[in-house]
Parts: structure tokens; C-alpha cells; sequence
DNA sequence: CGGCCAGTTGAGTGTGGTCAATCGTTGTGG
DNA sequence: CCACAACGATTGACCACACTCAACTGGCCG
């Protein structure tokens, strides 16, 4: 399976920003062994392609990726964002489930699954950490159905914005200014909107003095309990 | 979870009108020990609630059973259907992520969460069955995603009536023939939908020729390839 | 300067939701 | 045993939220 919007891998400088976004640590510190190597991929590069064998698994150090899938017919589903620290893959899986494709310029440690299986049968907490690693996934997977199925426009896009701001209070940053190295239509392909939904409002938000932003990849949250209010569908959506 | 499925497919004895499917060895034989009982429940019996401690693991032995999440003002997701030979819960959650009430009457083996966690550290295989669980649990997550972002009523009702009819095939089934224990409101619940919609798709369906159904609960599958070819989008929904 | 792309904004439409009435089945109590 | 209540399913009329199509803006780079 190929995908449609596989733009390119013209290696454009991304607009600075991500250079904070960097994990301090291998995930799994124990597998220096069956580390291949770390690349640097520039934006718009294909990890790898829903269906193809699942040969390695990757760990993000730095930048952003998405992870997607393709309807026959084109139409998109960003299944989740991979940030520095985060695996991609897995370890049982033969075939990739998913695309993944770089958002802003990354740094990718690679893992042989082939070494990885190896080394669940001689390293005892290997296990139980990917356990671990799987069920915080499933966790986050079932939250996402909830707001695919369940949200309006207005819950999804609040509640994108705390996630990513919660994400970035555990990685030490200011929860209140958020760096979105995605496009809108990302966000949209994210949370099963479109591009101008996304926009138009993100646009209301801002009228409303609940966010700010002078880029369009820079958010200043002003009134967060607003935001979870909006989140939780308790206030009025206009 | 289709791997869950990789119990013996050989016997084709499918008792009672009422749902009596059954799978007939336990899905972890080795864990007896950490099996505390099998417990029958009626329908509409909450086994657990979200955010409660999760004390146990349970595995659907008969019946059908299933699991969801609600918005603080009411509105819920199905996160999916445990059919026999399935497990819900988690080994390393704290606390449920979701809630699970009985849809057809069950039968459910209770494993303690404690005891497989002592599992884990002696018997080597059970870390891997359980990632393997998980794996195929991810991945089904992920489809799931999609249909949910991305996907139109008429392909989200199509895309169910032929997993349905895949478990089926897996159970050694009919395949043309399902059984839908759970109501209307259910499977809208499960595919974001409203009753009315699921309702009249279905019922759309069944004046093209596609499905039939003299009961609300039974429906046979008359044209594969139109549901095929309206789950993939290639064909006109009306 | 001009092309390109992401983002924004506007106008109009349509899919699926809301509200409501009816039908059909099941189960219960007089 | 039947009447009736209760509930799920179906169907219709109407509506609104989000999508489609389109125009325009602003930033970036050749």
C-alpha cells in the first residue's frame, strides 16, 4: 500500500522550534545491543508503509511523527503522534499497521524486531516494559475512539490542545504555550475533522480570548479551565 | 482481538437460539491457579466500572459482553464487544479504563490481577500470550479509528456486518448468518451513530438486496461483495 | 517579483442528528 | 388468557453541524 500524499522527501530546514523536543534517555536502555543506529530524518519522510513486514522498530529521540491509515480511496486517519521518547511498531506484529511519516525533522533509533524477539526470551523485565508500553497505548486508543465518536468540533479541539499541553508539562516545558509542528490538516486528519473546521475553530477560540497565536504553530493558552470546560462539552460551543 | 480466536476452531456445535456461544478451553490453560471461579451473569449486569480499581481480569467464557466509556454528560462509546475466548481488563492497568456490562448472558472465568502479576515472574510464556493479546487488540483499535474518523454511516454499518461475519467464520459459523445479541443502540454506540441512523441503514440495505432479516437480531448476508464494496466506499451509499 | 503552499474565511449544501409518532415483540399482572 | 405496559425498532419530518467548494491572505523561497 502506498500513500497518496507521500510529498516528496525534499529535505526543507524546518522552521526551527523542535530543537527543545529531544528524550533524555533510550527508551529501553537495556537494548543498546539490538540498537542498529540513529537517523536523522527530514520532514515528510516515510518511516515505513502500513502492510509492509514489520522488520524494526523505531524510537523517536527527537522530532514529531504521525502514524496513519489509508481508506482506498485516499482518505485519512492520523492515528496518533510519536514524540521524542515514544516506540513505533511492535514487537509481535508482523506486518506494520500503520504508515508513519515524519512531521518535523526527527532523530530515529532503530530497533532489529527480529534482535528484540531474541532478547524477550533472555532479558526478563523486557516484557513487561513493552506490556507497560502497550497498555498506555490502548488506554490513549480507547480515549481517541471516545472523542472520534462521541465529541463535536469544538470538544475535539480543546481537548487536542490539553492533551498536547499535558504533554508537554511532562517533558518540562510551559504547559501554556504549545509548538504544534502539525498542519491543520493533520490536526483534522487527527480528529476526523477537515482543515477549515479545524481553522475556523481554532479562530473562535481565539475570538473567544480562550487561546492565542501569532503563528499558526504557536498556541498561547489564556484560560484553561475554559478549555477543559469546552472539553468536556460543559459549556456552549459558540 | 482476533488472536483470541486461535482457541480450537474444530468443533461446530452451536446450542441454544439465545447467544450459547461457548468456547470450550480456557484462553490461558496454564493459569488455573490464578482462576478464581466462573461466574454466570445475567444481561445488562455491570462486571466492572471505569475508573475502579482493577482487582481482576475476566474472560468471557459464554455470551457477550460489552465495553465503554461515557462523556461526563452522558454520551457513550463502545470501545468494543468481548465475545468467548476473549479478556477484558489489564494486567498492568491500576484501574479499569472503561466499563463492561453483560449484553447477552455470560459466563465469566475471574482471574486476580495480583496473581497473574506473580505469573508473569514465573511462567515465561505468559508475558508473550499477553502481548500478543494486546498486539492484536492495538491494531484492532486502530481499524477502529478509522471507521470512526473517517468512515460514512453506510461503510461503518457495512465494515461491522462483515467483521460480525468474520467472527463468525472464526467460530466455524455460518458466516452468512449473524446473530447480533446487542441492540440498535448498541451498535450505534459502537460505530458513533445514532439508533435512527444504524436503523435506517440497515434498513436501506435490506430493500437493496444486500442484507435480510425477518428478526431484528438475525440478519443474513445476501450479497458479500455489495457489503465489500460499501465498506471499501466504492459504491453509491443510496 | 511571482509561484507555491498552508492557513483563513465565506457561502451554500448534505449527511446524519433531533424530535416525534408508530409498530412489533416481550413479558407481566389482573 | 388477554390486556396492557415497557421497550426496542422503524419511519417520517425537520434541522444543524460539519463538509464542500471557492476565494483570498500571508509567509517562504526560488
Amino acid at each position: 500500500m502506498q500513500a497518496l500524499n507521500t510529498i516528496s522527501a525534499t529535505a526543507t530546514a524546518q522552521p526551527r522550534a523542535s530543537g527543545g523536543i529531544e528524550s533524555r534517555s533510550p527508551f529501553f536502555p537495556e537494548l543498546q545491543a539490538s540498537a542498529q543506529s540513529v537517523q536523522a530524518c527530514a520532514a515528510h519522510t516515510t518511516v515505513f508503509y502500513e502492510g509492509d513486514p514489520a522488520a524494526s522498530l523505531y524510537e523517536v529521540v527527537q522530532g514529531v511523527v504521525k502514524m496513519y491509515k489509508l481508506t482506498p480511496d485516499g482518505r485519512r486517519q492520523i492515528i496518533g503522534f510519536a514524540f521524542p521518547g515514544e516506540i513505533m511498531g511492535s514487537v509481535l506484529g508482523e506486518d506494520y499497521t500503520c504508515t508513519a511519516e515524519v512531521v518535523a525533522a526527527a532523530k530515529l533509533r532503530r530497533l532489529s524486531r527480529q534482535q528484540l524477539l531474541r532478547d524477550l526470551q533472555t532479558q526478563p523485565g523486557l516484557s513487561r516494559r513493552l506490556l507497560d508500553v502497550m497498555t498506555s497505548a490502548l488506554a490513549l486508543a480507547q480515549e481517541q475512539m471516545l472523542l472520534l465518536g462521541r465529541k463535536s468540533a469544538p470538544e475535539k479541539i480543546a481537548s487536542f490542545l490539553l492533551d498536547q499541553s499535558e504533554k508537554c508539562e511532562e517533558r518540562g516545558e510551559n504547559p501554556n504555550l504549545l509548538f504544534l509542528p502539525m498542519t491543520r490538516c493533520d490536526i483534522a486528519d487527527y480528529l476526523g475533522l477537515t482543515t477549515e473546521t479545524v481553522s475556523r475553530t481554532i479562530s473562535c477560540l481565539k475570538k473567544r480570548g480562550v487561546i492565542d497565536l501569532d503563528q499558526a504553530t504557536r498556541i498561547r493558552i489564556r484560560d484553561i479551565d475554559a478549555l477543559t470546560d469546552l472539553a468536556e462539552g460543559d459549556e456552549q460551543p459558540f
